[in-house]
DNA sequence: TCAGTAGTTCTACGGTGTAGAGCTCGATAC
DNA sequence: GTATCGAGCTCTACACCGTAGAACTACTGA
């Protein structure tokens, strides 16, 4: 009598990567587990193992999805400013999504998978005038400092003024940064 | 008949957070259970809670006790050698102890407990005679760059050799922070 | 019609942190 | 000298975790 249950539309790895970004955002990282998402998902939390091989390997989608988010600026920008959008922009987003970055930072696979590849970076450092040798460890510095004074805002509580305050002070190291580099390429000439 | 077991002497807290050391320097952090720590005290995991309130306080505590390894250079040094020695020594520290930095980083509670005051650095930077509004951004920077690069350790697979290179490049972009923030301070005079 | 298979569910294992009650034993008070 | 107390320790139990492995279901292609 009871009608047979409406056929569910099909897990897919795109529907379980949605559920697991909102579980994160809602609890956090910490707050994800393979039973609350199969919950979520209305699914035998073993379901999801059929779409993805374990739980590093959704979070390492989860975070690449994430950092997806980072728009990197116009290629016509002046390369300083360039390299101060993107990583201030990288800023917000690693700072918005902390757990996610620690999690890429703390697990390997998770981090070749998901976090900031430095390329695009490397290209504008270089459109600088920065000898070739010296931009990957330029652009490595960068986002090194992105990822730990992102990571930095847990030390603080969670008002939002300290989180500003925060960024106040990454921004103005970032210029001291973006100055030394300055210095150093225009040395090369 | 047989002898009463030898009265072990009592848990304290130095004996657990050694005890923890030795787990954390063998298994990771990761493999560091109230459980196992029990094990390696010869003692019911329970009783540490007598001495310590959770796991997230044993960690804080031996967080700080890694950190303070770091040894502070000589305040004769000049400022920016100074800078440079303390930021390549705590980046030694931090590689060896990624794990703990990392849950520095993630708890807040751990991280107030455990991580690098920033004090002796900011001193330095002002020696440099840079303006006192800057020097906490500018020992921020640094200290947030030393935190991303040793955990981006993680990243590679364990072969010393990258390790090397990885704090080779960490050297090459501390030098341009230093240089940056060398630019600012002759500019403010 | 039947075999095969992809997707799902169920059950179970060996772990986790820690709450709460009870035990043991040395020190103190009468 | 004995009763009391409390600190330190142990035991048991709870609610959770990730996931292996087997069993069921529904659909596909031959």
């Amino acid at each position: 009598m009871t009608p047979p249950p409406a056929p569910r539309e099909p897990l897919d790895v795109d529907r379980i990567v949605d559920a697991a970004c909102t579980i994160i955002e809602r609890d956090g990282v910490a707050g994800l587990s393979m039973r609350k998402l199969g919950r979520e998902l209305a699914v035998d939390p073993m379901a999801i193992y059929h779409h993805v091989p374990n739980k590093t390997a959704l979070l390492a989608l989860a975070t690449a999805r994430t950092v997806a988010n980072v728009d990197v600026p116009d290629t016509a920008t002046e390369w300083d400013e360039w390299v101060r959008l993107w990583a201030l922009r990288y800023w917000d987003i690693a700072a918005d999504n902390r757990d996610l970055i620690l999690v890429g930072l703390s697990d390997r696979e998770v981090g070749a998978g998901g976090l900031a590849s430095a390329t695009e970076l490397i290209e504008a450092i270089a459109r600088g005038g920065v000898p070739d040798e010296l931009c990957e460890p330029y652009a490595f510095v960068i986002v090194d400092a992105v990822h730990g004074s992102s990571l930095a805002v847990a030390a603080l509580d969670e008002r939002s003024a300290d989180r500003a305050h925060l960024r106040r002070l990454f921004e103005i190291g970032l210029d001291a940064i973006v100055a030394g580099i300055a210095t150093r390429a225009a040395s090369a000439r």
